[in-house]
DNA sequence: CCAATAGTGTCTATTAGACAGTATCTA
DNA sequence: TAGATACTGTCTAATAGACACTATTGG
């Protein structure tokens, strides 16, 4: 049994004006100390139930937060990833709302003007957002990068940035609709301006954890 | 660094009489000697370039065929998977025609009424079933499991066979025309009984690798 | 010619999008 | 009350499915 690195490495994706953003983290230790790259580590077999455990801990000890949403993307592998030797990288995305994230911690850099980044960490932060994106066609995926509470145009215009095009506003307002994942918070609106409050809603408690899907896509 | 036992791990998927089966193999050494499992070994590292390269050797050396497709599917962890220790397997999932499938090699099981397996490797079967399943409602996906050339007939089965359900055949016709991944094999028909026989075509070379996906599903 | 399935034309039903109207806020 | 955006009703366009008809084979 030849020995493999065993690595979890995190795409931690938030919004921030209007655009995607990916969390990076100066690496504390060689290879590329200094650098700013995913945060990651060793998987530590005392300490973590399994790989979504590491990711879980990675989020914790180096971004200090705990995310709504987390799923495995896929494993990266190979000799010339990492200057080390053969190794694997279990790659997790989290999505997150800007409000969680720490800025003294991490550093926030919008996901397509990121050029290049150490190891192979460009072509899983890419995956991400690839997968990101992809989902966002036709799932609540979304959802977890509004927040605890939102309202159907903030919504929107999270569903429109992933998306990359404008959508409309009725068929947008019929699929919510039709996915039943949504609560109104009676009585409580938002106001943004010289104009009509809207309505706020929140994700009801089943579609914390669980994704719901629409048959045909938005 | 903790040492963590690394495999991959293959779920090779194929079509006999109109049901999805999978194919297993009696395992060589122990743990589970003798037992019927996934095909899979250890990461070689001096041997393979990456896991996809580990998927294909064990393919070759194990099940003795080069499958047509061949895609990661998930990796599966934790300390109680293998009753070696902590361990990772790289899961990959194989779409082969039944002609590729050498039965005195390995033993063809139906997906649905395939209820244990050793370590873990039920969940790895369920886990890319409803990949395939999933992605059968809007890709080329299933083309794989039809063979090198078909007929609109057949392939229609296969996808009806995967999604379980009957499909209108001119609402599939259109969808297919519509992917345009299809080319007609010019003069060769096959007959199938005592009526009309059909048009026999072939996947285009740019979709033997690639999937086309469609925008609303089937 | 009959039975059976391949392949197609077309009508109907369903779903998505455009547009415009009303509602409700601040300045 | 003017202007802005929230929200909704309804018409139109696009897409999917039902149905029926023609085509072509073996027996």
């Amino acid at each position: 049994m030849d020995p493999v690195i065993c690595t979890v490495d995190v795409v931690l994706l938030t919004l921030q004006d209007d655009a995607l953003k990916v969390a990076l983290l100066k690496r504390e230790r060689e290879p590329y100390q200094g650098v700013a790259a995913l945060p990651g580590g060793y998987i530590h077999v005392e300490k973590d139930a399994d790989t979504h455990d590491s990711a879980m801990r990675m989020l914790r000890d180096k971004a200090g937060l705990v995310p709504p949403y987390l799923e495995q993307l896929a494993s990266f592998s190979g000799p010339a990833r990492d200057p080390r030797g053969w190794s694997i990288s279990i790659a997790y995305y989290a999505l997150v709302p800007a409000s969680l994230i720490s800025q003294e911690r991490v550093l926030l850099a919008d996901v397509d003007s990121t050029l290049q980044l150490p190891f192979d960490h460009k072509n899983i932060l890419d995956a991400a957002v690839q997968r990101l994106r992809s989902k966002s066609q036709y799932s609540s995926l979304p959802c977890h990068l509004a927040g605890e509470t939102f309202t159907l145009p903030q919504l929107q215009k999270v569903y429109e940035v992933l998306m990359g095009e404008p959508l409309n506003k009725v068929s947008f307002r019929r699929k919510m609709d039709e996915m039943d994942m949504l609560e109104a918070i009676e009585g409580q609106m938002m106001a943004a301006g010289a104009h009509r409050p809207a309505q706020v809603y929140r994700l009801k408690a089943a579609f914390r954890k669980r994704l719901q899907l629409l048959e045909r896509g938005l």
